[in-house]
DNA sequence: ATTCGTAGGTTTGTATAGCAAAGTAGTTGG
DNA sequence: CCAACTACTTTGCTATACAAACCTACGAAT
């Protein structure tokens, strides 16, 4: 039951436990990333640089939002419908929390000297 | 169409556009990292070091297996079935390509004084 | 004023992914 | 020699992720 290293400082331990599937999925990833810049951020922004589709983008903010990671916020600009999002004090917590998991994981990755 | 940002250094761009979701999966990572540190790696030391089903870790292996990123190699150690992990050049290289998107996105993240 | 087109999303449908329970094949202990 | 165990694989179910279709309101043209 052991992994045949040729590290023995490899560390025998899980580089992904404590790793939250609602935050690190690839678009939600980037959604908290680009909401924890700003104040708030637009729907149409969020879709265009992500390059998603309306549908799909919607389905993840939902799950954001029901995670209490995010706040959506609907109102006008002009007499247009315009759709906000703000990152909530919990998502950035939970941002800060993959943050400091991905930079352990990459120091891990960068640091064994692959065999 | 833009992000009320506070930060104008802010890049708009998406942090996330090379990330591959073959790769970028909770469980996938880590098996590459693990990987990566080794020669080879038996599946049941994946199994307990990740905490997972034997069900779930096969599928994942298979999934790595058929994108090229890892070998498997079957055989016996005593008279018991064994099964190794290996992983390939491909997989090293998209492990890389994963890391440093990470790097890049932990940056940004660290590197973006919250509103 | 009515119709046509556009903006801004949301809901619905569906294929895929992720997971564990059940199944399979060989092994060892009593 | 048969029950229990090891080491996975296959099967079946649930949840995700995605896009197509849909909905509602505005704006312009006729």
């Amino acid at each position: 039951m052991v992994s045949e290293s040729e590290d023995p400082t490899t560390p025998e331990t899980s580089p992904i436990e404590d790793l939250d599937d609602t935050v690190h999925q690839r678009v939600r990833l980037g959604i908290l990333t680009i909401a924890n810049e700003s104040r708030k951020v637009e729907f149409r922004f969020l879709q265009e640089i992500m390059g998603l589709t309306a549908g799909n983008l919607s389905q993840h903010i939902r799950i954001l939002e029901e995670a209490g990671l995010v706040n959506v916020q609907k109102g006008t600009e002009g007499r247009r419908p315009r759709t906000w999002v703000s990152i909530t004090k919990v998502g950035k917590v939970a941002l800060r929390q993959e943050i400091a998991v991905l930079k352990a994981l990459v120091s891990r990755v960068e640091g064994s000297r692959g065999p």
